[in-house]
RNA sequence: GCGCCCAUAGCUCAGCUGGAUAGAGCAUCGGAUUUCUAAUCCGAAGGUCCCAGGUUCGAGUCCUGGUGGGCGUGCCA
């Protein structure tokens, strides 16, 4: 596809005059399939020559040398339309899927190390929905970036410093800790945390009790480093396996605690860049009306998020000499963000122009009736669940022996993962059970209905790949559309990577599903005549793998059979 | 007040760096299964792309000003 693009704008380029890049940039995917597979539009040619564009489109159809792989260029009004040669196309695409197998559309290896910052939920608080939207996304460009060939690293930056653990403290106190054979302690250390706050309202010596209670940690207090320790290990072992059950991965959990050892460097820093102020008994940086003032120390000498980040960056830059850090989190925060680069910028700071804070929206309307957001394991147990039923009351056929626990925990997982990645990053979301564990339509489930449903033509149409691909033997408008769109998962990976939105990659496979399911109606492998069948089934086998790579990038396994 | 983000079909959303008749899914209505999985496919209906100007051969897309909504705006993260 990419070089078909390529020597195609040479040719334009040669015949118009244009420069190259700027015929790229016109060169574009006709509205219509019908029309074609390229399209050039002409007027801007038309108005540098002061010419008819439709009558310039006919004559450059006469003009222009056609190149290899096309086999037929026409004018439409303006534009000019060029069709690829299918049955070449076809072989190609389909012959590459085959040869490259799971490493088709990844890019080379290279150097530019890319730190994704992602999930980073708050210790002692509920894992909750609120959180899936950070975890998948970043997992999703984690593994984009890692397919395109950068050295990726994957930090967990907990929330496991603050002053909302000594709202815990002061709970636990009260009210005393989780048993030790409490099933689910952090529940327990929730409702602590959640009591202890409202308690704050009508209680203000709890916010005293409090912040007196972080002030000791941070000077390294024995019994509030033995309460932190308790109150994390519980948190990170419930993290850890819902981590697990969604297949997410982290090469560190350093949180912000890991660099509390450091704060005393960070501010040498900011002190030693002349940079720093006094302002009502706190201190830190002013960046101007738009940024405002940049906190890093409290009145009561506390450091804040912002001064853990700095930090956090800085021993980044040094451990793992990053091109670029992504920090996937919500777009309230952009402010902060904005504040960081500017403080490494006046600090000096070589990577102050490598921070990209991939925003999100907000996500609305997930409350439980208690008020509480909805935990996340009771989300994926929801999911499951439905799947579990949808498999044996609402799907029509089956195939036989299935294990359908395990294969409603991948429905449910599918569902909400895609559901997630399908829309755009930056539109506030409202939730919705229904939409979000809906398996008919437009979701991840389609997707791996897709995917099984080529397996399953693999394991029952008792066909063989051919000695060798022949497109030719593929006439019909189908198979070309679904070649087209297998051809098309490099545009897709690499615009995910261009604009840090998994959602193209979504997008991308929800097309390609679709092609298979129109092509599947029509291309029939089992009964097809020697010579033909082999080709329809390499087609579909090259549309799995394609499946199989754009759903792993998205975090979802495909299934082999549901 | 100031700043950032969002506004497209009844609902949820796509729309490559401006290009041909604005596309999907859900919901509604109508079809398709003796044939590799109907969690599927085909069709119908459904639109002042929030409003008003501007730039352009051409604007859902870019600019300006509004309207509506969300978020942020120093001692939380």
């Amino acid at each position: 596809m990419q070089e078909l693009r390529t020597s195609l704008v040479e040719a334009l380029a040669r015949a118009t005059g244009l420069p190259a890049p700027q015929v790229d940039g016109m060169v574009g995917l006709p509205k219509n399939p019908a029309h074609g597979d390229l399209a050039f539009p002409c007027f801007a040619l038309a108005k540098r020559d002061g010419k008819n564009p439709v009558e310039l489109a006919r004559a450059l159809a006469d003009d222009i040398a056609l190149p290899d792989g096309f086999a037929a260029v026409e004018p439409t009004g303006p534009f000019l339309n060029f069709r690829f040669d299918r049955a070449a196309f076809i072989t190609r695409t389909v012959q590459s899927v085959l040869e490259q197998g799971d490493r088709y559309g990844a890019g080379a290896p290279n150097d530019d190390v890319v730190v994704v910052d992602y999930s980073s939920p708050n210790i002692a608080k509920p894992f909750h929905i609120g959180h899936l939207r950070s975890t998948l996304i970043g997992w999703s460009l984690a593994k984009i970036f890692r397919f395109l060939g950068h050295p990726v690293v994957g930090i967990n930056h907990l929330g496991d410093w603050g002053t909302q653990f000594g709202y815990v403290w002061v709970g636990c106190e009260r009210w005393g800790r989780p048993a030790d054979d409490d099933p689910d302690p952090i529940l327990a250390l929730v409702d602590r945390y959640v009591r202890a706050t409202k308690l704050k309202e009508e209680d203000p010596s709890v916010e005293e009790a409090a912040r007196d209670y972080f002030r000791r940690l941070e000077a390294g207090d024995a019994d509030a480093r033995a309460f932190w320790d308790y109150a994390r290990t519980v948190s990170l072992d419930e993290f850890k396996a819902v981590y697990a059950r969604l297949g997410v991965a982290f090469d560190h959990y350093t949180g912000e605690a890991f660099f509390n050892d450091k704060m005393d460097g960070v501010l040498a820093d900011v002190e030693a860049a002349g940079v720093g102020e006094v302002s009502d008994g706190a201190w830190g940086v002013s960046l101007g009306d738009d940024l405002g003032f940049a906190l890093l120390k409290k009145a009561d000498g506390a450091t804040l998020y912002l001064t853990r980040d700095l930090a956090a960056i800085d021993y980044r830059h040094r451990t793992f000499g990053f091109d670029r850090v992504l920090y996937v989190v919500g777009a309230p925060q952009s402010l902060h963000f904005k504040q960081l680069s500017a403080l490494c910028e006046k600090l000096g700071k070589p990577y102050h122009d490598r921070i990209v804070h991939v925003p999100f929206g907000h996500v609305h309307g997930m409350s439980t009736r208690s008020g509480g957001a909805v935990p996340l394991v009771a989300l994926l147990d929801e999911a499951h669940e439905r799947a579990l039923r949808a498999l044996r009351e609402e799907v029509t056929k089956r195939p036989e022996g299935l294990d359908e626990d395990a294969v409603a925990e991948q429905i449910g997982k599918s569902a909400i993962i895609f559901n997630d990645l399908s829309r755009g990053r930056i539109k506030d979301v409202h939730f919705d059970w229904d939409a979000a564990l809906s398996f008919r339509g437009d979701t991840g489930p389609y997707l791996q209905y897709a995917h099984a449903r080529i397996n399953g033509i693999a394991a029952r149409a008792e066909a063989e790949l051919p000695d060798a691909v022949d497109g030719s033997r593929l006439p019909e408008d189908e198979a070309f559309q679904l070649a087209a769109q297998i051809g098309r998962f490099h545009d897709a990976v690499r615009k995910a990577a261009a604009t840090y939105e998994p959602s193209a990659i979504a997008a991308y496979l929800l097309d390609l599903a679709r092609q298979f399911s129109r092509a599947n109606e029509v291309l029939r492998v089992k009964d097809a005549e020697a010579g033909i069948k082999e080709q329809r089934f390499a087609l579909f086998v090259a549309c799995r793998q394609t499946l199989a790579n754009g759903l792993r990038l998205l975090g979802i396994e495909p299934i082999d059979r549901m």
